[in-house]
RNA sequence: CGGGAAGUAGCGCAGUUGGUAGCGCACCUGCUUUGGGAGCAGGAGGUCGGGGGUUCGAGUCCCCCUUUCCCGACCA
């Protein structure tokens, strides 16, 4: 290969960060030159910005190539029919890019190409014999995002790899997934991100076993739970959650009401019981009962006092059901349930069902509403008192929180998805008739794994993690060149550089050199630290006595190497 | 979809009581400089987001539209 040259290669450099980004990553992304904004969500990749996502693809080929998987490449425009048998054509709304062609028909851009790996399994593959097998490719995908933010961090439009497995039995399918387990561990490493693997839920997917890479920054719009004591991790719309369940043959005061004034919210309704009824409570041993609306009919969700509702959560609880919030009107309607003194007392009779969260167990006591106005109860017991239809994770998860596992305090951080593996079992093949026939004559339903890696989003990733004060800082595996020469200054000195860089390419070293004759010394230094080669060799001032400076842009290091020397450290490095 | 902010040169920005548009970076020419985003001089580059209105005159005032960014909701 030749160098690339600076003084020919299509880049320009920006001083001044872009008014439009801002997280790190994204305005190192566009000031160095590696990505250009066309419209929200949707990047042009420059010529350093192809180099850096090519060899990110790369890494991660080989990974899937070694455990057999095998790359194909679909369109990103279908048909919207395929889509339609699943539902997904409906069920993604306003996400899902849609288009007609000049006959009227519908198309789509596809998000994620579930339905097309498995029409084409089942277009070639009919046998027992023929099974496993894992196919996969690095495609683009289009999800038209409410909010697309963080330059390549979250687009419209991205480049992902997506794999799927097809196994005749579950055994056969957590092989697929173990396996992909491993590639990803691999893949990771060998990007050098810094990631967790947590527990995941499966989402609008569907399915079962479900694990997430998360790669922590601030940035990140992802929350994870780890714990402070042993290995757990997940996603916070995953914990679960652990509950001291109570003596279940304790007994408990009869429930007595308290004329509670002026006390509709938790926090009013705290400082009335201890100011006026000699009770020394807090928030969480409060109930707080909200109502809602699933499919218009009212639902009573209970969480300790000291805990918020995730509506996320909750409307995954009662999926398909539809939430809605219970409004004004919903009350005016309703003159049994006193607004801010409402409680799951008789709510059953009432026609309501009542959802509560783990924590609020069998035979466990608490201070609820009365159902009349100003008036509470204490020693309300579960089971006792009032009864609890179903149990539902829907609290949000707090900084602290005992780990379901060893019951250490649990840690929150913020992080960005950048890989998501899990087993789809048979949704997919059932609505397709995905089976291979068996041995002994009759069908088998196969089941599928579903395996994610963003591209583009990792390339972010690894500029969220690894930048510094100056610029972009790759890694080598993935570096658009492995060695960025400077030519400080006179023309002996671009000479000399392009004669380094020709033997370095013909070492098999990947080289950018910076020959321009209309930029000072000092433009130079800059341009390397911001696009952010791990190394940099300068020709400079030292040439007079035939030595270079190497410089790590990890370390910042520096040392003064004979010229006849670069060669053979850096080439084999 | 709710709240906030903003659209003026490729990028970052200024523009007073309304008087016909400017600064920095980048770009072109010349000279000087030459290892940490150089200096001087001279240039090129703008339907001021769009439409309508008020006015002798609108980047500036009024109305409508539109786009973008940020926070939230949303989001394999």
């Amino acid at each position: 290969m030749l160098p690339t040259r600076m003084s020919t290669m299509f880049l320009r450099t920006l001083r001044d960060d872009p008014a439009d980004a801002e997280v790190p990553s994204h305005r190192l992304l566009v000031r160095a030159g590696y990505v250009r904004r066309v419209a929200p969500g949707i990047y042009t990749l420059l010529p350093l910005g192809v180099k850096i996502v090519e060899r990110v693809a790369t890494i991660i080929r080989e990974e899937m190539n070694a455990i057999g998987s095998q790359e194909v490449l679909f369109p990103a425009l279908l048909p919207a029919a395929p889509y339609q048998q699943t539902g997904r054509w409906d069920e993604y709304g306003d996400l899902l890019m849609r288009l007609k062609d000049r006959r009227g028909n519908d198309y789509l851009l596809a998000p994620t190409h579930e339905e097309m790996f498995t029409l084409l399994v089942k277009g070639e593959y009919a046998s027992y014999r023929d099974y496993p097998v894992m196919l996969y490719q690095v495609q683009t995908k289009y999800r038209d995002e409410a909010r697309p933010r963080s330059g390549i961090m979250r687009g419209r439009e991205f480049v992902m790899k997506d794999s799927y497995s097809f196994d005749l039995d579950d055994a056969g399918q957590q092989h697929s997934y173990d396996l992909h387990r491993q590639a990803y561990i691999k893949t990771f490493e060998r990007l050098g991100i810094d990631y967790r693997i947590v527990a995941a839920i499966s989402g609008a997917m569907g399915g079962s076993q479900s694990e997430e890479f998360l790669a922590p920054t601030p940035v990140g719009e992802d929350t994870f739970v780890t714990c402070s004591n042993c290995d757990y991790a997940a996603n916070v719309e995953a914990v679960e959650v652990r509950v001291e369940q109570p003596d279940p043959d304790a007994t408990h005061p009869p429930m007595r009401n308290l004329h509670t004034p002026d006390s509709p919210g938790i926090g009013a309704l705290v400082e009335t019981l201890n100011r006026d009824h000699g009770m020394d409570t807090d928030a969480s041993k409060l109930l707080k009962n909200i109502l809602f609306k699933v499919d218009a009919k009212p639902v009573m969700v209970l969480v300790p006092g000291d805990r918020e509702i995730d509506e996320e959560r909750l409307a995954s609880a009662v999926a398909p059901g539809e939430v809605t919030a219970f409004d004004e009107a919903d009350f005016a309607a309703r003159p049994d349930f006193v607004k801010g003194y409402v409680s799951a007392l008789g709510m059953q009779e009432a026609g309501v069902i009542v959802l509560a969260d783990p924590r609020v167990a069998p035979n466990s006591n608490w201070v609820t509403g009365a159902n009349e106005y100003e008036h509470h109860v204490v020693d309300a017991v579960v089971g006792r008192d009032f009864v609890v239809d179903r149990y539902v994770s829907v609290a949000t998860i707090a900084d602290g929180d005992p780990c379901p596992r060893c019951g250490s305090p649990m840690h929150l951080d913020r992080a960005v998805e950048v890989g998501h593996i899990f087993q789809l079992g048979r949704k997919y093949a059932d609505a397709f008739g995905l089976d291979a026939l068996g041995a002994d004559g009759k069908p088998i339903r196969i089941t599928m794994g579903s395996y994610g890696i963003g591209v583009t989003r990792a390339v972010a990733v690894i500029a969220e993690q690894t930048h510094d004060e100056l610029g972009l800082r790759w890694p080598a595996s993935v570096a658009p060149f492995q060695v960025h020469i400077v030519a400080a200054g006179k023309a002996d000195h671009i000479a000399a550089a392009l004669q380094l860089a020709d033997e370095l390419e013909a070492a098999g070293v990947s080289v950018l050199v910076d020959d321009r004759t209309t930029a000072q010394a000092g433009v130079k230094f800059k341009d390397a630290e911001l696009l952010g080669m791990p190394t940099i060799v300068v020709v400079g001032r030292g040439l007079v006595e035939g030595k270079v400076e190497l410089r790590n842009r990890l370390t910042g290091e520096r040392n003064d190497v004979l010229l006849t020397e670069i060669v053979a450290l850096l080439g084999s490095s």
